[in-house]
DNA sequence: CGCTATGATTGGTCTAGACCTTAACGCGTG
DNA sequence: CACGCGTTAAGGTCTAGACCAATCATAGCG
């Protein structure tokens, strides 16, 4: 896998060394020699193991978490976790992209509404603000685990009727097409790193803090008019964006 | 900015509210109406302020941080952080990208060195493991603010002679297009989150721990041949990357 | 004038222990 | 058999305080 350094390498240059380095190393050490979902030993006792307290020992475990080496869960105990999932950049709908990964795509629908636009949500689709605007709240998963949040806003005045087709189901994008004769021009997608909230941690069987994946989407149809704004949440421990890039 | 919920939200679920919640909520607040590089107050001051321990106070400014809201320097203070800047997602180099942002780009040479490919490095190059590969290690700035470590691996094979060129300077694309020949063609990239190591959090002033972008590109000549095998490691705090996508 | 020593202040690491929330198990009772 | 209710043990939150390490201002000395 060729691993990112994490707390190995130049001992000696004056520093000194946290004991929870030293923790976490040997933590490595044995998650390299264990399958995922094998239990590691719980906090009290590895506090008692290496002579540390428990906020040192939770210290290690925390960073391990949050580099999705560890999956921790109140009640139960901390386990190894499952390796990162790749998720190719989209332009093509969710449902079509997961297919060709040879995937099982289902998409959970959370909440639809009707808000009227901010500000920033009225510039992005080139509305006027306060006009109504429909949000989609869906989460994402594939074989049946949920991969991303995803919150999807499209102009209600250029989708008459939009909600009802919604409910029915299908694919959003098959709706535009056939419904509405929206031709997909280019989109630009943006991917920067987020904590995940309460909310998004509940959502995506994740924690709270975690490094999450955030992925916005601005797509645009042929004549270059904006018609939707999409934020999808992808839990940043278990899944990697791929983008193939061509010589223009 | 449309923010993603933090700890807002159903407050009256049953749920106790940890109280580095509301403390983290209240410095969001303050970081409102405050511009980046203003120091807020001490962790003992808060503590002292809100009648909670140093620790829990520690608990919020830690996640406030890796959240890229805070700048946390021992021995000075905490100030507000800057604002996320975009990265084009790249296929032509760094140095022309850069440039066509209005940033002015520079490299900083930080290591050559010729080592063996191990298996897995070997296969990305196509070549025989333990075959000499050359190791770069460079220092990614713009407008002298260091943006990314990268480490570019170039068979060493195809390319004789390629280490005299780079330590001469000069942009390694255009090196090996003129002297060796080699006609960019497709190019796959994937990007990840990875945690700070040591290293890391040095070269580009971060913290141990603060989540990172990993990007990793693949580049393939005209005719399919590997050529490079490049990690690069972003502040994920402060850059967020950029891709276009147009229909097929 | 310039350099060095020192102390104050900041964030970084660590302790030993307390109590809370959640999950799993077992043991009763209807 | 099903249900509920403790018990136990796990991780989650929190405290009060200690010492370390980096920074900066300042006082003093050559």
């Amino acid at each position: 896998m060729l691993e990112m350094s994490t707390a190995e390498g130049s001992v000696a240059r004056g520093q000194r060394e946290p004991k929870y380095w030293g923790l976490k190393r040997h933590l490595l050490d044995l998650l390299g020699s264990l399958p995922p979902g094998s239990p590691i030993p719980t906090e009290r006792s590895l506090a008692t193991e290496f002579d540390v307290s428990r906020t040192t020992v939770r210290q290690a475990l925390a960073e391990l978490t949050v580099e999705g080496r560890l999956l921790r869960v109140q009640g139960k105990g901390t386990f190894a976790a499952e390796p990162k999932v790749a998720q190719r950049l989209q332009l093509s709908s969710y449902t079509e992209d997961m297919i060709a990964q040879g995937r099982e795509p289902s998409s959970k629908l959370l909440d639809v509404s009707e808000i009227p636009a901010e500000a920033e949500l009225a510039r992005l689709l080139r509305i006027r603000a306060g006009a109504k605007v429909l949000r989609l709240h869906r989460l994402r998963l594939a074989d049946g685990e949920p991969m991303a949040m995803e919150t999807t806003h499209l102009p209600l005045g250029r989708f008459r009727g939009l909600r009802r087709y919604v409910s029915s189901g299908g694919s959003l994008y098959q709706i535009l097409r056939e419904r509405f004769d929206v031709e997909m021009g280019h989109a630009e997608e943006t991917i920067e790193t987020a904590l995940a909230g309460p909310h998004e941690a509940e959502l995506l069987g994740a924690d709270v803090g975690m490094p999450m994946l955030l992925l916005s989407r601005h797509s645009f149809d042929v004549d270059e008019r904006p018609f939707e704004w999409v934020r999808s949440v992808y839990r940043g421990d278990r899944y990697k964006f791929v983008a193939t890039l061509n010589r223009p």
